[in-house]
DNA sequence: CGAGTTATATAAATCGTTTATATAACTTGA
DNA sequence: TCAAGTTATATAAACGATTTATATAACTCG
């Protein structure tokens, strides 16, 4: 046989590639195939199909993404902190941060379901000590920083011009302070 | 020439009802034709490319939105009632919510831009009198609600089997209390 | 070193998009 | 009324992306 030059690792790196640069549309064969200067056959071998190297592009994008804002926490603050990663994610890495939100999440059938799979375990166990509230309520108010910041992140992504980060980080900083507030005083909610 | 039996409407029509079943994926110039009964041809004349009529489903899609939402509006509380539909909607058309929250923003420089074109008019006033607020902090408040639910439908459009609806009204019904009670308290935000 | 195997290339088949040409039915003006 | 022009549609061909089939080249193992 010829010499291996491809594996599924270079195949998927340049279907990330292309996607992170032009967003999912941009994942064909034949830009995979004149990225990596080989025929579409190597392609092939290493996935069933295109919609499976599109899952797999996914897959990738949410490794990318978790690294991404794992690398931004600040021990200091990591819930600020990551919210404020999932921005600047948005900012600059606007086509991957759609496909992270829109991606299929399987084995959902509950909120609590939906933290276990998105949150960082670590952030808890800060507001819990921080904020001086049970480890309930931290979880609440860390799943409502989620919603809040996934949703400023979809309107971000798809708005042009664009709104300046600045504004987006201290809309995400009020309504910090008021999830914060209203956990800590509300003994109704959870 | 044949009696003319299709128009632009026709086409469109038949476009977003095919997004509508099964996502924008489904739009494709041969399903329309199959279902119109009709060669590719027609949909040509009354659209430049795929990508014109994708964009024609597009605002389709947002009347489609608007005309549900403002259908479930209840006078007596549009607030609450509106963040209501947003969920009932990504529950009953998923592929239309999801066209709806991804779909380009044009203009939009700050987040002043963003609300001016998509809150519903009348939310502040009704805010500001039931909350005891000034007109800048219903606006906020309703804005802080747009994102929450933006959030909570974007993540609840994608998930399977899915989260019973009851409980994102709960937690959109909490999170309204505490934005509620955060903007009448709250003297440093806005 | 030859048989079998496998990584790749070439090319053909299939499907979606787009364009070109043909046909059918309408309008208009002589 | 009928020929010319126009237009709505159909047929089909061209193009591009996906997928499959076949061919070739280089490796392993006996």
């Amino acid at each position: 046989m010829p010499k291996q030059r491809m594996t599924r690792e270079t195949v998927i790196g340049a279907a990330f590639a292309l996607a992170r640069s032009g967003g999912m549309e941009q994942v064909t064969v034949k830009a995979i195939a004149q990225r990596l200067g080989c025929s579409v056959q190597p392609i092939y071998s290493y996935c069933k199909n295109m919609e499976g190297l599109r899952q797999a592009v996914v897959e990738e994008t949410k490794r990318f993404v978790k690294a991404y804002v794992a690398a931004q926490i600040d021990a200091g603050d990591p819930f600020r902190s990551m919210g404020r990663a999932y921005i600047r994610l948005t900012q600059e890495e606007p086509h991957l941060f759609r496909i992270f939100i829109l991606h299929k999440r399987e084995g959902i059938s509950s909120l609590d379901d939906l933290y276990r799979a998105e949150a960082d375990g670590r952030i808890p166990a800060y507001l819990a000590e921080k904020c001086n509230v049970s480890a309930a309520q931290a979880r609440q108010l860390h799943l409502d920083m989620l919603i809040y910041t996934i949703g400023i992140g979809a309107i971000f992504s798809v708005s042009t011009p664009g709104i300046p980060a600045e504004e987006i980080f201290s809309q995400q900083e009020r309504a910090y302070r008021i999830f914060i507030k209203g956990i800590t005083e509300d003994e109704h909610g959870q």
